[in-house]
RNA sequence: GGGGGGUUUCCCGAGCGGUCAAAGGGGACGGACUGUAAAUCCGUUGGCAACGCCUUCGCAGGUUCGAAUCCUGCACCCCCCA
């Protein structure tokens, strides 16, 4: 018996459109079927936004149907016209090849490759488009392409409506591309379903018009909302930028704290959207968040969930650990590297250690070297406003001096002004002069 | 070309010879409160070897015991009459 998968991603609100409302549950229920997304490599690491496809792609593999993720080799080498305003820039061979490489990598967990005949496929259209000379797919595959149609697209509407930037005839064919892909994956996996975000209504419809005309074979299409704040912005967004799935681009605390954070309002979509909790539970944080909100449970469960999907337990909990040790006691006992973990986006100084030697280093420079304060009278200020703090505890001595009893790990001293302000000083012995050995900010 | 007004500390904006590091507001930063929210309240807000000293009020000079404040020149901005 397989799950009701339509049934499931219609509850949860993730069916955007799709081809067949009344046939497509029936069909999935009725028997294993092949799927695919597709992923083009414009950055080495997937994004949010790529979450909700993919993880589409990992409930229909959970619900016994056979996932493809696409990475768009060749696609991305063209850059995809729908949802932008403008011509992309083109990257380079390389950079692509990078890229690739970073996203395969990084969609391991996500999927089950190991399932037998449910394995999930990794594809790479540069694999097969490539080998296509330029006559030959405009025979093939460019001859089924009515123009009126294709400018009839929104994505291509869009586009040529505003005066301020036109389209190229290289990105005006990423359409061709990706509908051709749609067949290959058709003609070689028996792939009938294409799923995407709803940007990419077009480019699936596209798709499924060809393989009708190459194939004279009925294709299946189906799009997810886009991920967006109740305020309208989207979802994912930083001040720093995206929030990526690599821990070396956001860590797995920032990852962690954006989802704590996230508004009451947008806490239960996100659950339904991005987690695979059930809804028997769903409700019930519903019903928590309603009657006491402060509690954040919802918000709690949605961060754990989605930190332990994309970085594992052990990302979860150092991002769980980083959380208690920015928001609660003293820091104490603790290892430069748990440290290093913790504090992984603060910045750090450097200093020698014989700083720390009798008489030792004084509150009001540690702040000033650390960069927690402009000037030694803004450093005395914070200190009698009693909004410096040593390893989490409040020093609020002008006179304090630090030594090597105030070391949070082997060699560290951890920082802080008013509420959230973390800097690190690091004392070891090559370092020449303190001055230059300042990173980060 | 003629006449008038302006240029103040991060921003706006008072000050019009000493009591001015310069009112008030905004912002920012600390603290309390709180849900790691918003609002609110309190405090701080040029620098330093700190009951004192130094630098700051468009720029450069001058008058004066003393200038952000008065005078001269320069630069930029605004308004009115040509």
């Amino acid at each position: 018996m397989m799950k009701d998968i339509y049934a499931d991603l219609l509850w949860r609100g993730l069916i955007h459109q799709s081809t067949d409302a009344t046939f497509l549950p029936e069909w999935l229920n009725s028997g294993s079927r092949t799927l695919y997304a597709g992923f083009d490599p414009t950055a080495e690491s997937l994004h949010v936004g790529h979450l909700l496809p993919l993880l589409m792609l990992r409930r229909f593999q959970r619900a016994g149907h056979r996932p493809i993720a696409l990475i768009g080799g060749a696609t991305g080498m063209i850059g995809d016209p729908s949802g932008k305003s403008q011509e992309r820039n083109l990257l380079s061979a390389e950079a692509l090849q990078a890229n690739v490489a970073g996203l395969q990598q990084q969609m391991q967990p996500f999927l089950d490759f190991d399932a037998g005949p449910l394995s999930a496929l990794l594809a790479n259209n540069a694999d097969w488009m490539q080998g296509f000379s330029y006559l030959g797919f405009l025979r093939d595959v460019g001859k089924n392409f009515p123009i009126n149609a294709m400018l009839a697209k929104d994505s291509v509407k869009a586009r040529l409506e505003r005066n301020d930037s036109g389209m190229s005839y290289t990105e005006f064919s990423y359409m061709l591309l990706q509908a051709y892909d749609f067949v290959h994956l058709y003609d070689r996996f028996g792939c009938q379903l294409q799923i995407g975000g709803s940007d990419q209504w077009g480019n699936i419809t596209a798709g499924i018009d060809l393989g009708r005309r190459m194939r004279s074979v009925q294709l299946y299409g189906m799009t997810c909302p886009l991920l967006t704040k109740t305020d309208g912005t989207k979802m994912g967004k930083t001040e720093k930028g995206a929030l990526w799935l690599s821990a070396d681009r956001t860590s797995p605390y920032a990852f962690y704290q954006y989802w704590i954070n996230v508004a009451d309002e947008d806490a239960g979509r996100c659950l339904r959207v991005l987690t695979e909790l059930e809804q028997a539970e769903i409700d019930a944080l519903d019903r928590l968040r309603d009657e006491q909100p402060q509690a954040r449970h919802s918000q709690k469960r949605l961060a754990e969930a989605l930190t332990r999907l994309v970085h594992g337990d052990d990302g979860l909990a150092a991002a769980v650990r980083a959380t208690e040790v920015f928001f609660g006691a003293e820091i104490d006992r603790l290892t430069d590297q748990q440290l290093v973990e913790i504090f992984a986006d603060v910045p750090s100084s450097q200093l020698p250690c014989g700083r720390l030697e009798t008489p030792g280093l004084s509150l009001i420079q540690a702040l000033t070297t650390a960069g927690l304060a402009k000037s030694n009278s803004e450093a005395r200020r914070a200190i009698q406003q009693g909004g410096a703090y040593v390893n989490n505890r409040r020093r609020d001595d002008l006179d304090t001096m630090l030594t090597a009893a105030d070391l949070a790990s082997e060699t560290v001293i951890v920082l802080r002004t008013g509420k959230k302000r973390y800097a690190l000083l690091r004392f070891q012995d090559e370092t020449k002069d303190e001055r230059f050995s300042k990173k980060g900010g």
